[in-house]
DNA sequence: ACAGGTTACGAAATCGTTCCCGTTCGGGCA
DNA sequence: TGCCCGAACGGGAACGATTTCGTAACCTGT
């Protein structure tokens, strides 16, 4: 039951409510072994008779702890943001902690005000998230204190001191060159993303080296790349490349690719995926919705985030935080782009 | 400068520092015109000398005030949440308040566990948001104090206590309708969305008074509806249409019906814009990039976000919260798939 | 010179916890 | 019995601000 009166019961109104000393309240409250099981029976029973609850202030102005974090990002909107603070608000809620958002714009300034107010606020730690933006970071700013725990998530970081979150963009690149090797498709080409992304060097290396590892070259001639995002620019590519070579398959480093790709090969009178296997990158929520539906790699965003959150929480209980860049695996999506009819079992 | 010893500077160091009372520095802090101008001078020097900041916790505790608000989430991930999200973090920021960001998964369970850590935390005011979820709810919970400001965003409620903003989804119709009249279409037909969603009715009864106030009756053989939102239904509807009715416009209640719309117009041998007009809804991201571009009505989601975190602050100020349901006006995206050609000026 | 009114500043209570000690009490043990 | 020790509980000082109120000092007009 709730309160009768109108002010909310404090630690004092229930230890006066049940004959006991305010410290004795408080250490019930704190599960201490320091109380006698009728005393700690009482007390208990008349915090849920008052309805106490405690002041979060007071606690944190005591122990110097908000039990809150921030998350910084550079665009709110950003097609990855949404499912890497998922994860971070997932990870901090079973921790008892709460999540403070800001949206920097990328701009400095905006970020500098943003951190003064959350160190005022002394949030315990804080995640810079970017969600794959282009162009890496240094330190995020001065003045915030020493000790307190801050990483990167999806974002690259200059800084050899920091500890960055990023998908492990190799490793997916092998998935899709393991799922269409073993689908039986015997030439393979890769159509990249523009290279200032930090992530399509890794795409690439992975694709090749996935190739090596079974057994193939990778053929340079069957390796493209876009300097855009745009199913646009994928389709000419993907045009001229159907005209140059032969290929029987194509993995392109983002959905948006694959759709212009697809959208190629079916103006060449190519079905896919029986004359043309393609597989993605992302795992967009419109790649399910193509015809036909698009096999593609998965983004690890809700276990990045909460990673992130717990490496952070974990940092905050004292465990420190080790720097360097930790990559969580991807995961493949098959779908009929990449289904070569007659290998199935 | 920062300071250089390893503990932060509080009041009463700045007071020392600067040989005045521990409240003359408070009051220079709030800007209080009770102290004189060289003493002023001598304490704001000292206090970016020391590199004071102020303890929001502390404060708060005196103060009753987190300065801060949080946003309870159904879904982190819903196509409109994040635009939202932006919104109210403008709105906050600007004001100096932080944003708590809540996901409930829309369980009730998982949402009291919030709002009971956010009356802990003594957040000054509380935002739901859905972001356009089907069905509608009642009061959120129960326990939460009387006083606490609160309001829904892009939510329905059945409290006709409660305050809540929606998009203005009728006048965004009678914008699509408008511009199809405007620019010479002639039967124009609506390509409605699933009923158990609320915005349908209101999207329906704006397409009809926008007729009508522009002298034409709203034919009801042109009028069909989706039981789901996606295109491939939208496809299957559209064609049926064309076989059945005659008409040279469509307006579509999603841009995702709109997408359906386009490809069954296609593939019966209708050029788009100028066999038949589409406009659609909600402007997602893939919109602009359709071909032809999409024309849609875009929902005004900062906007609302904005227009929230604004209301919801002012109601922190005193300002008490008007009951109801606040309509945000839509605007217009004018594209390609609604230019007939020769009646631009 | 004196009543009355500003102006400028400080003392101290308060917000609601936590936590370090101190005290009391009862029992085990030589 | 005397001594020591652990268990159980309370007192009270922080934590770092805000805010009320008190009080000097100074002015102002007659």
């Amino acid at each position: 039951m709730t309160s009768t009166g109108s002010q909310r019961a404090t630690l004092h109104d229930v230890a006066r409510a049940a004959g006991v000393s305010v410290s004795t309240v408080s250490k019930v409250m704190n599960g201490r072994r320091d109380v006698g099981p009728e005393v700690r029976q009482r007390v208990t029973d008349t915090i849920d008779q008052l309805g106490y609850r405690p002041n979060a202030m007071a606690r944190g102005l005591r122990t110097r702890r908000s039990d809150s974090i921030a998350l910084i990002s550079d665009d709110l909107e950003g097609i990855f943001t949404s499912s890497l603070m998922r994860g971070v608000e997932n990870a901090a809620f079973r921790a008892h902690v709460s999540v403070i958002l800001c949206n920097s714009y990328g701009q400095r300034s905006l970020e500098e005000m943003h951190l003064k107010r959350l160190v005022d606020k002394r949030v315990d730690g804080l995640i810079f998230v970017s969600g794959n933006r282009v162009g890496a970071r240094a330190e995020p700013a001065a003045e915030l204190p020493e000790d307190l725990p801050r990483l990167f998530l999806y974002e690259y970081s200059t800084d050899p001191a920091a500890t960055s979150i990023l998908p492990d963009d190799a490793g997916g690149a092998g998935l899709a060159v393991a799922h269409l090797v073993g689908s039986g498709y015997e030439r393979i080409a890769f159509l990249n993303g523009p290279e200032q992304w930090e992530a399509t060097a890794d795409r690439l290396a992975g694709f090749r080296s996935a190739l090596q590892s079974h057994g193939r070259h990778a053929d340079d001639r069957l390796i493209a790349h876009s300097d855009s995002w745009s199913p646009e620019e994928a389709y000419t590519i993907t045009s001229s490349l159907i005209a140059r070579e032969s290929f029987d398959a194509i993995f392109c480093a983002s959905d948006e690719l694959a759709m212009g790709a697809v959208a190629a090969l079916r103006d060449a009178g190519l079905d896919v995926p029986t004359d043309v296997g393609v597989v993605g990158f992302d795992d967009r929520a419109f790649a399910a919705h193509q015809r036909p539906p698009l096999s593609t790699v998965a983004l690890p965003l809700v276990e990045m985030g909460e990673m992130a959150g717990s490496m952070l929480l974990n940092a905050i209980e004292g465990i420190p935080l080790r720097s360097g860049t930790f990559r969580v695996p991807c995961s493949l999506r098959v779908r009929a782009s990449s289904a070569r009819p007659g290998e199935l079992p």
